[in-house]
DNA sequence: TTAAATGTTTAAAT
DNA sequence: CATTTAAACATTTA
């Protein structure tokens, strides 16, 4: 599910809490949502959180790292420990740090059936739930998880690089564009969502093939990509539709509120220009634009 | 009942 | 070889 943005909001609020606490035991209730060996990861104590592109990196004493991807159905749920003043208190979703796909086992009473893998702290319980299954977490020595396939073949983040380093790499395949913005390997962490929204800012066709762009339309594209995930991460990601019980606690991010295009299917162009969004299949994903606008 | 869902991989077809 | 399409992976919801 969640994208760069969403994970990231989910880094930034884990790096407020974890570092310093130490991982107890791992316990595993589906062995397919696991790779690794989890015994690297017990009694060693939480260094810092990181990001690569859509993989949550948590790193630990000893050179040890916890990698996560969430895919299309992960979240994560970080619950506080008890304390002694509260311990009459009906337990409640309140101080819970919550990402990632959202469903109600956010709010709900954990673990849940879509728990996966419970990480048992010194202090507070880290939850991994995913509903399909498609998602991961990975315990192994920092070595072993850098070298991993998937994060080698990673193409850089739109952060990381200049206009005329997008434009390169971007105009190097002849596939439509979105698909290209969404192929980890030319770049990293734009996914369907963001895809869209940064086709619309930039006024470029989603089936418009990448080394066919016109004028300016590479470096506007950069921009929008760069400012769709900058507002994604500005509104902590985003919580969709079914999230109405979820903000009623307070948690979940908004961006699914700026939405350009995903999701708007029949309704009006932002831009007022008499569009009405159009919704297609591209490389079996839902992808929405604008007729007027986008061509 | 069918389709689709914020992702990625694989095989088969073009 | 480059590219495209479809299917696969579970589950839930519309």
């Amino acid at each position: 599910m969640p994208e760069l943005p969403e994970i990231e909001t989910v880094r930034l609020q884990l790096a407020k809490v974890l570092p310093g606490k130490k991982i107890r035991k791992i316990e595993i209730l589906k062995l397919k949502s696991f790779q690794g060996k989890k015994e690297l990861a017990e009694g060693k104590e939480v260094i810092g959180v990181k990001r690569m592109a859509k993989v949550l990196l948590i790193d630990l004493a000893g050179d040890i790292d916890i990698a996560i991807h969430f895919k299309m159905t992960g979240q994560l749920v970080f619950e506080p420990a008890v304390q002694k003043s509260t311990k009459y208190e009906v337990p409640s979703a309140k101080g819970r740090i919550v990402g990632g796909h959202p469903t109600k086992d956010f709010t709900g009473e954990l673990p849940s059936k879509h728990t996966r893998v419970i990480f048992r702290l010194d202090s507070g319980t880290l939850y991994f739930n995913d509903q399909r299954l498609f998602g991961w977490v990975m315990v192994n020595s920092e070595f072993k998880i850098q070298n991993l396939k998937f994060l080698q073949n990673l193409g850089p983040e739109p952060f990381d690089i200049t206009g005329e380093e997008f434009e390169k790499l971007v105009s190097r395949s002849k596939r439509p564009i979105k698909l290209v913005l969404m192929d980890q390997t030319v770049i990293s962490g734009v996914g369907n969502i963001y895809a869209n929204d940064a086709l619309w800012e930039a006024k470029v066709n989603p089936r418009r093939l990448a080394n066919t762009l016109r004028g300016n339309q590479y470096k506007e594209l950069y921009k929008s990509v760069l400012g769709v995930l900058r507002e994604g991460i500005r509104y902590g990601g985003a919580t969709a539709a079914d999230a109405k019980y979820i903000n009623l606690h307070g948690l979940g991010g908004h961006y699914q509120e700026h939405f350009r295009t995903y999701d708007r299917e029949g309704e009006e162009c932002l831009r007022e220009d008499g569009g009405i969004i159009h919704k297609f299949s591209l490389g079996g994903r839902g992808t929405y634009f604008c007729p007027v606008c986008q061509r």
